[in-house]
RNA sequence: GUGGGCGUAGCUCAAUGGUUAGAGCGCUGGACUGUGACUCCAGAGGCUGGGGGUUCGAAACCCCUCGUCCACCCCA
């Protein structure tokens, strides 16, 4: 073989693939019931709106961006996330006009990293944005519903953490503190966030070397030094996420890789993902819109990281069960297409065994495509109007008129039926 | 970008530097001419990831390279 997909891009086969429609499907439903709508966005933006949005000096735009040009000298990027392009959609088409806009979306995101567990170049995001809104409420609402998301999915062990950056107003002013009490144990940092400590001294606080655990331990707290706004907005997201029954651990050495957030951040951690455990993440982003050239908007959004997701919720989504059928003759076969026709608009999944050997070995085949039950048309069968309908878990097998096979399977004698 | 583990049949893995690289599962066919899973028999399937080197002799040892996994960085 001398052709391979590419490095840290997958092919989702099937088996897999029924985890990510459950996802998908899943989310749609719930985000919904919301008000939240779907809106389709490009895979490939400006380079530009992710490096204004996303940050100059980020990881992500310095050095993680599929960045090339296009045949018009254009400087084009495959999206490594989902908000800027939902941001400059929202300004382009002014759905600001509306009250508020709550939009999600899902599809892959592009990012050039070293692949690992629950880390690929190309992964798939389900992302949820709620523009125009400045409530806490609104903040609130969004963590509950991506929690109703999750129970929804049976996700066991998911923890919610939250925390709060601040605004123009008094972030600042932390970030000098922050910046003046690392000056003092420059010698007890680890080299990167000796570098760091010029533009973004937050990063040191979430720095898992030694070091910088123990150097930071008594740094100056961010929630502690929220000015008086951003304070009350914080523990009103509190008070009502008690008031949801979500319960929210503060964390409050969570910094965020993206610039554009401000006051609410989180994350959601989740067990059995190996080091890249955050499953979902995401917070309040009032400055964007109108960095991009839009509106003073307030918003809040976040996305879930599907391979993670898929990683961890439980086996065994439902599908439909599946019928092989089998067709012994060129009679049995020139009928069989009419039935099969009719079967599968009540319907039924079925597939057509095409192989013309031993019975035997037609069985067999039916088997290993996972048949959890066989229909057997031959010419006996066709003399008398039935067929001979077969449960392969039980072995247990009748003649049943043609008319009667999608009743024997939809009333649930094979099995759950579902979608 | 950095570090470590692993690359042998479709899959999971064997094989002191020494004949023709094996096993289980899977696959194809048969025993059994209309009944899968169990049993038995037969068969197909490999440039041992690729390239170079050491050696009388390399799947094994050395170098390079590619891939993959895990971790760091960072992030969903």
């Amino acid at each position: 073989m001398n052709i391979t997909a590419i490095r840290g891009f997958n092919d989702i086969l099937p088996g897999e693939s029924e985890v990510f429609r459950l996802i998908e499907s899943e989310a749609g439903r719930v985000f919904s019931s919301y008000g939240y709508s779907e809106i389709r966005l490009p895979v490939v933006e400006k380079t530009e709106l992710f490096s204004r949005s996303i940050g100059e000096t980020t990881d992500i735009v310095e050095k993680e961006m599929y960045t090339f040009p296009d045949r018009h000298g254009d400087s084009l990027t495959l999206r490594p996330e989902g908000t800027a392009s939902a941001v400059r959609a929202y300004i382009e088409h002014k759905l600001y006009t509306l009250p508020v806009a709550r939009l999600y979306y899902t599809g892959p995101m592009f990012r050039y990293e070293r692949p690992q567990k629950g880390r690929y170049r190309q992964f798939y995001q389900v992302g949820a944005e709620c523009l125009g809104d400045d409530s806490p409420r609104s903040d609130a609402e969004a963590l509950s519903m991506l929690m109703t998301f999750f129970e929804r999915l049976e996700l066991k062990g998911a923890t919610l953490q939250i925390n709060s950056l601040g605004c123009a107003q008094c972030r600042p002013a932390y970030k000098e503190r922050l910046k003046a009490f690392l000056a003092g144990r420059v010698d007890s940092l680890c080299e990167n966030c000796r570098r760091r400590i010029g533009a973004n001294p937050l990063r040191a606080l979430d720095c898992k070397s030694h070091g910088c655990m123990e150097a930071t331990k008594d740094a100056p707290s961010i929630i502690e030094s929220l000015c008086q706004p951003c304070s009350v907005h914080f523990e009103a997201v509190r008070a009502r996420l008690r008031l949801s029954g979500v319960e929210a651990k503060i964390n409050a050495r969570m910094v965020r890789g993206l610039d554009y957030y401000t006051r609410t951040t989180f994350e959601i951690i989740a067990e059995g993902l190996g080091s890249q455990n955050a499953v979902a993440a995401g917070g309040r982003y009032d400055r964007l819109v109108a960095e991009l050239g839009g509106p003073e908007t307030p918003c809040f959004g976040f996305a879930i990281g599907m391979e993670r997701l898929a990683l961890i919720i439980r086996e065994g989504v439902p599908v439909r069960p599946l019928g092989v059928f089998i067709a012994l003759g060129s009679p049995a076969e020139e009928k069989g297409a009419a039935l099969l026709k009719d079967w599968r608009d009540k319907g039924l999944k079925l597939t057509e065994d095409f192989s013309t050997g031993q019975l035997r070995n037609r069985m067999k085949r039916a088997d290993r495509l996972g048949a959890r039950y066989v229909v057997i048309l031959g010419p006996d069968e066709l003399g008398q109007g039935v067929v001979t309908f077969k449960d392969m878990a039980s072995a247990f097998q009748e003649k049943l008129p043609w008319d009667g096979v999608p009743a024997r399977v939809l009333r649930g004698a094979i099995g759950a039926v579902e979608s």
